[in-house]
RNA sequence: GGGGAGAUGGCCGAGCGGUCAAUGGCAGCAGACUGUAAAUCUGCCGGCGUACGCCUACGGAGGUUCGAAUCCUUCUCUCCCCA
């Protein structure tokens, strides 16, 4: 199958990305592609110490995608290797050190969620362990003279660590190093990565250079911001989309986020053509537009890329009958009533409240409901044969209680 | 190798013998207002008990004391300066 024009790919590979760096040797190797009719080997590194994934991750997967239908070939790195050294950076913690077994599990399910969004058929799946766990001391070391401390230190986080006096570990000056002979030893041509990557993307190719092989053409895309608009989308903060979310979950999760991130979850989390995003654009400036209803638009165009239009619908219908009409959802859980219980003890043993001091401060604030009414009496309790009730906590926690 | 500083609740950061479950900020949760937006206001924010209260917590282990996050010893870890 023959590809497609440099210019047509470029359109494509382009939207949405940060920076392709170097544009031209881009170009240059889509030519060549075209030329001896060979698909270009597209690398994209995943850490499998966090195994749920989310749009934020889907963001790249999304870019990898793309060079799929583009004909090229997909490489996915997992970085089982690194993931059981156990990487410390990052803020707080020192990250669980994985077993290789651990990693090889998270890569499974990693692999398993990214179906949603790669061609699974298609795609190269690699384990970084199967050369870096091979390498003897001498080198490691041998690699590790071809990087100076000062070039390391330039790394954004580094510098920001150093400064504020933050440790760093010297293992961790080798993980830009062993992420860059994943890169020579794939031959790769472009390499994939969020835009806190970068450094590590470009010691990729310096080590391709070192070893005589072309360096990798690197492509950034910008980290998604998370449902409360400035962290980035992460697990830890809570402010997630997760792939595998329920539809009426991820469609909620949608409506939550700001104004200001509209358009950019359009770009990144809905993979929107060009011709969306304009009319989004207009849509957005259009005064007599709520934005709401862009949002819910957005919202129902991701829960049809992750599922499909009919559950799209009914998350939506779902949303509207729970949030907008306050009334109750059609399904829910269900807690049979066996013996005499106390509220309190109903809810803390569903997983309503994550202990009787919260489900306490929860009935002090109003925040429960029963049958809609606010329930004030933290001794209210439920006995069999009273029928059934809902009890609801805050906004989304829904409960009915069969007696 | 020598000298100095430090480790506090999800994070940052006060406290320096009792009044400390520990000021404050951020994050989070709930309520009001809304469009599950933003902004704003209010309350909550270790566990258990209706409550007076009890238990567990200030890097780990010991000790001094009627009483310790606060003092001492020791261990672990971190940062800075000198070599």
């Amino acid at each position: 199958m023959g590809f497609k024009s440099i210019k047509e790919q470029l359109a494509l590979i382009s939207r949405g990305a940060e920076e392709i760096l170097p544009l031209k040797e881009l170009e240059v190797k889509l030519g060549q592609s075209i030329k001896t009719n060979t698909p270009l080997v597209i690398k994209l590194g995943c850490d499998p110490s966090r195994p749920d994934l989310h749009i934020g991750h889907g963001v790249v997967l999304r870019k990898l995608r793309h060079f799929q239908e583009l004909g090229h070939q997909a490489v996915l790195v997992i970085g089982d290797f690194t993931a059981m050294i156990g990487d410390p950076s990052g803020r707080n913690k020192t990250r669980p050190q994985l077993t290789l077994e651990d990693a090889k599990a998270n890569a499974e399910s990693y692999v398993d969620q990214a179906e949603a969004i790669l061609d699974i058929t298609n795609l190269k799946i690699v384990y970084n362990s199967s050369w870096l766990n091979s390498m003897n001391f001498s080198e490691v070391i041998k690699l590790a003279s071809k990087y100076t401390v000062a070039r390391m230190l330039e790394r954004d986080d580094f510098t920001k660590r150093y400064k504020t006096e933050v440790p760093i570990s010297i293992h961790e000056f080798l993980y830009p190093l062993a992420q860059g002979m994943d890169s020579v030893e794939l031959n790769a041509d472009v390499e994939l990565g969020g835009t806190d990557q970068k450094f590590n993307l470009l010691v990729g190719r310096d080590l391709q250079r070192e070893s005589g092989q072309e360096p990798q053409v690197i492509i950034t895309l910008p980290l998604l911001e998370g449902t409360d608009g400035v962290e980035k989308m992460s697990k830890s903060y809570g402010n997630h989309i997760g792939l595998h979310d329920a539809p009426e979950d991820m469609y909620g999760k949608t409506l939550s986020i700001s104004d200001a991130m509209i358009e950019k979850y359009f770009l990144l989390g809905a993979d929107a053509d060009d011709k969306t995003m304009d009319d989004v654009r207009k849509q957005l400036s259009d005064s007599s537009v709520n934005p709401r209803d862009v949002k819910r638009r957005l919202a129902s165009e991701l829960v049809t890329l992750y599922y499909d239009s009919e559950t799209a619908i009914k998350a939506e219908k779902h949303f509207d009958q729970v949030f907008i009409k306050k009334d109750i959802p059609d399904d829910m859980d269900e807690f049979q009533l066996s013996e005499e219980m106390q509220l309190l003890d109903i809810l803390n043993e569903t997983g309503l409240v994550k202990s009787k001091g919260e489900g306490r401060r929860m009935i002090k604030q109003n925040a429960v409901r029963i049958d809609g009414n606010p329930c004030k009496d933290q001794l209210m309790s439920f006995k069999p044969g009273c029928g059934e009730a809902v009890i609801k906590v805050g906004k989304r926690r829904f409960l009915k209680v069969k007696g």
